[in-house]
DNA sequence: TACGTTATCGCAAACTTTTGCAATAACTGG
DNA sequence: CCAGTTATTGCAAAAGTTTGCGATAACGTA
């Protein structure tokens, strides 16, 4: 049985109906590389079957995000999603000027949560955890050209796409 | 000289301009009490000046946080704010059920920030951190009523409001 | 296999946030 | 204090995401 096989058994287990919709999305996702934009997954689910939405693509991710079959990235203020590796997860560290995406093994996450959890009570999303910043070759190009306020409008932040 | 004096001064050195707008919504946000949102920010702007656009306080707040006047909160997929208390700055835990916001003292996320910096370069946007999850009544409410997937429709995940 | 229940879909519209652009107003230098 | 420069505004529209609703189709039961 096939992890994609795995998951909707287990969507099933939990009362959610196997739908064409459903299968669509989770094989285009299991088949991109790395973390596909909502709209690629649209646009490729279309390919086949062209009645396909845009809101049940947005309702079906959400969906598997929540069930963790997926894990969500915000990239840049947009929505992306890989397929959840079951035993190998990672977090993610999403550079905010480059946009690059960097994997983080939950290892780094696991102190914090005990910490959060045994102070606070509060369990952390670790599932979809994912922390914002600046890569290395971001800060460095940063430090090297200076940057005033005045150089760069309010919005583009001095990003170096 | 108030504190927000200061940062006015602070967005004049920066080369930034000061307009009526920027006073207005700086003030609105510095009277409010905790996290504001954006809606609330502009409605009560337009009661003194009614020709203020919502754009318009979009714009000023991402100013305002990305110079570190405001900080910004993503209450249920809403931007919220509030002012950057300087000498005790915090981050925030938002329950993903009750949407509660817990602040979180900058001393939880110094290893954490330490070690990415340390072992990928990797400088965390610690200035508006924000972790979601779980509270403790939340989670409570959950072991206790069970939940299975069917009773609730994706979306409202299970909320407590 | 046929039927009833109800989760899910497609569509349209709403909502939140961002962006392009021309007009305006804040600051600088004379 | 006045004129020039240009950051900022208001407006309108776009972009991304969510939601309401009636119609459809997936699943459990007979």
């Amino acid at each position: 049985m096939t992890s994609q096989e795995q998951s909707l058994h287990y969507l099933q287990s939990l009362g959610y109906r196997l739908t064409p919709q459903r299968l669509m999305v989770l094989a285009i996702v299991a088949g991109g590389a790395g973390h596909m934009g909502v709209d690629e997954i649209h646009r490729q689910a279309r390919a086949a079957y062209p009645y396909l939405d845009l809101a049940t693509v947005y309702r079906t991710l959400r969906l598997f995000k929540q069930v963790g079959v997926v894990t969500e990235v915000d990239i840049d203020n947009r929505l992306h999603y890989e397929l959840t590796a079951p035993g190998e997860k990672h977090h993610h560290m999403v550079c905010r000027a480059c946009h690059r995406v960097i994997n983080l093994s939950p290892h780094y996450l696991e102190e914090f949560r005990d910490t959060l959890m045994q102070e606070f009570g509060f369990e952390p999303d670790v599932e979809h955890f994912t922390v914002s910043g600046r890569c290395l070759p971001c800060r460095e190009i940063a430090a090297a050209g200076g940057g005033t306020a005045v150089e760069a409008d309010v919005g583009d932040d001095g990003e170096v796409d």
